[in-house]
DNA sequence: CCTTAACTTCACAAATTTCTGAAAGAAGCG
DNA sequence: CGCTTCTTTCAGAAATTTGTGAAGTTAAGG
């Protein structure tokens, strides 16, 4: 585990002679960190662009970049930036705002935005259980598929009580430990 | 909300003229129910087809069903059943079982397959954890990336020991509402 | 052992998803 | 207002994913 697999090949990156924690810049290596981590994030479900998006932005200086910038390094087209932020901005994770004089506009990851994107799976979760709670009905209590899915109707009511109280525990714990 | 999608349709199903609550044998509506709740497992990231496996599972009688059933009930080919159970057994959500005296294998949901499948995803969180633990190390602590990194980190090395703990809270809760 | 039922694997066809290029649409600025 | 710069939309090309049919593998039962 933890192999450090993207952070020493070659290509694109420029070697600049610095030690370990100081090599910033170098965009071959930060480059691999983001298709690293996007990937990772593909994998659990989440779509390649914006996945690319999210993590490339998260490894910016200011955590804000243009279209443009996007574009250039993901090596994609404004259109698929454009599809990208839409979604991203769609489940909170991204906001979008104008650079004031100038028609470019930033896109800015939010500082919480595990939080936020942690609020919008509790949609998912309700969608799920009204499905089931008319699956329970359906087939009634005292069948064994009633039961069966009664029983994961409930646990998704209690993940959801919990997820609540978690992330008022996140925000104490945050402000204790890594306050701003 | 809760508008009963798949409950009223007509293909498929023939009215056996029951109360609601009785109606545990029609096909149609179970199949609905099915293919409902699967698509709402797709969006949320599962691929289709161990979604309707999973799915067709949790709404059968016993919990238990062979291939040429599922296969049956699906509309799908033998190796498409293969390919779901392979997948679904790998993240644990079903088991096989080789049915005794025959060569027919039967696969079956596990009682608590969510405890199971949330586990299993605790498994993707380490792995994004290493990622993230290497971006922090390559920026270091001390640039905003490093820093913004790191906090995504400590956010998932904090939902990490919060599942624990809830699980634990989880079957404490089942044992006292829902004992079997 | 041989037969046969059941499951699995694999190459490929079909369907779907993803990204692009081009054109249309906003918004700043003269 | 119109020019210019950036963003969005959209149709379709390209790539990926998904499911099938057919051949291959395993194991029960004669």
């Amino acid at each position: 585990m933890s192999e450090r697999r993207w952070e020493d090949g070659r290509d694109e990156s420029r070697d600049t002679g610095h030690e370990h924690g100081s090599g910033r810049d170098d965009a071959g290596t930060v480059s691999r960190f983001v298709e690293a981590f996007a990937a990772q994030l593909v994998e659990a479900g989440m779509t390649r662009m914006p996945a690319r998006v999210f993590v490339a932005l998260l490894a910016s200086e200011k955590g804000v970049l243009s279209s443009a910038e996007l574009g250039e390094q993901l090596k994609v087209s404004p259109a698929a930036v454009s599809g990208a932020i839409r979604y991203l901005s769609q489940v909170n994770m991204v906001t979008r705002e104008r650079e004031p004089g100038s028609r470019r506009e930033r896109y800015r990851v939010l500082d919480n935005q595990w939080y936020e994107a942690l609020t919008n799976r509790d949609v998912i979760l309700r969608r799920w259980q009204a499905t089931m709670r008319e699956g329970v009905e359906f087939f009634g209590l005292d069948t064994p598929q009633g039961h069966r899915i009664n029983e994961t109707l409930q646990f998704f009511l209690f993940l959801e009580e919990e997820f609540g109280s978690m992330m008022e525990r996140w925000k104490v714990y945050r402000a204790k430990h890594l306050l701003d």
